[in-house]
DNA sequence: GTTTATATAATAGCTTTACTATCATAATTA
DNA sequence: TAATTATGATAGTAAAGCTATTATATAAAC
């Protein structure tokens, strides 16, 4: 028996069920390696159906544009490290030992998990460090946050959030300090491979220092004084 | 005697300097709050020349392409944001009033300056935090790095960092929690008014609120233990 | 085993974006 | 007066961002 893992993508983010045919999943596995390898700006759908030996007009079919799949893709990754911390901080009462284990998952490059084949996780980090930002920094934000597509990073903030309550009930920024260790474990691994003089581990680039650096900032935060 | 307030920019940001002529500085100006209006994606050239009464080929005589005065714009700000913070903390030697000073110039929306006539700050604040993060989430970060497009940003980075530093001389992450401030002052204001469940602000949606978070944190990280 | 539905391929076409080039003209400056 | 410089007007091109149609292959339903 083989267990498989999948995640229930809202229904609103494709226009066809790219999990349901061969060419739905070629579509998401390829869009994640184009784009780590030209970036969202250059990657367009015309050269993804090259990349894949479809047509253009094929993936309109399942996505309603880039944009959108770069959502689909986001929302998939943050609903996996969901499942991930869950996974990992099962049995764990102790909501320090927690959130360590978190702020790791959330900071260390993941090796490549074989239940999901169609995705390679370590180039879907790299993209998600770079691009993720973009699919909310839009105009259409509320209308894409009313549809629900940032559901996943939200719960993932909320649980986030819900730990340090537990380690501190008088804590009085838990969401904020939620969101913040989640957007720092990206920027700050981004700021030290691509702009170092914005952190203080430009010299080594090791992943470990953001770990560090985000658990003495949490734990600062929320010691109970 | 009127003194006026002008930043050098690098030149390598624009092909003819907009501060130069009447047209550059409405190409600016106006850049800034058609931006705001419609969006970053959603801006073009053409639109900003209709939008002025010029014509598209007279944008590009100043500027490659919207990227680069997305850069431009960046710049400045930071620049600006730079210049009002040495002017506001002159004279004060406590690092922790300058520290509380900084926070509050990156997190609360800015009156309009009137030594800068042809830019709305307020406006402009707003278009930093929503569009800022793309001038370096391309791929070109690391070329445009190399041309010294993030200068700005990156002595507003180290000011505050030597001012932690000042603090506390033991504190080991200077530079990121320095990024981290800056980052943050942006993204949670963007959050509490467009994805309100990722902060604690959501209710009352004041930038205040963000201000008293991003210092709780900034303190509890750099006290001495 | 034929019908029907579904997935994909192939092709065409249309609007907008993102530029580049050329020529004319108005306003300064030398 | 000549020479620069700034702008305007116009044209044109390649690529991006779509939509539509028709054909075909395959699998599911009857």
């Amino acid at each position: 028996m083989e267990v498989q893992f999948q995640i229930k993508m809202n229904e609103k983010l494709f226009l066809r069920n790219p999990e349901h045919t061969e060419l739905g999943k070629k579509i998401v596995q390829h869009s994640i390696e184009l784009i780590h390898e030209i970036g969202f700006e250059s990657f367009t759908f015309k050269k993804l159906a090259e990349y894949i030996g479809t047509t253009e007009a094929g993936v309109y079919r399942y996505f309603d544009n880039k944009h959108r799949l770069l959502i689909y893709i986001t929302a998939w990754y943050w609903s996996w490290v969901q499942y991930r911390v869950l996974f990992e901080t099962k049995n764990i009462d102790n909501p320090e030992v927690k959130l360590k284990k978190i702020i790791k998952l959330l900071a260390k490059t993941v090796e490549d998990d074989t239940k999901t084949l169609h995705v390679n996780e370590s180039i879907l980090h790299q993209i998600i460090i770079a691009e993720a930002s973009k699919t909310y920094l839009t105009k259409n934000v509320t209308e894409n946050n009313k549809d629900l597509f940032f559901k996943p990073y939200k719960d993932l903030c909320a649980l986030i959030a819900d730990i340090i309550l537990v380690y501190n009930p008088k804590y009085k920024y838990p969401r904020s300090l939620a969101s913040t260790i989640i957007e720092m474990a990206q920027f700050q691994i981004f700021f030290m491979y691509n702009l170092p003089s914005l952190t203080d581990f430009g010299k080594t680039k090791n992943e470990l220092n953001v770990v560090s650096f985000l658990e003495d900032l949490v734990f600062s935060a929320i010691r109970k004084k």
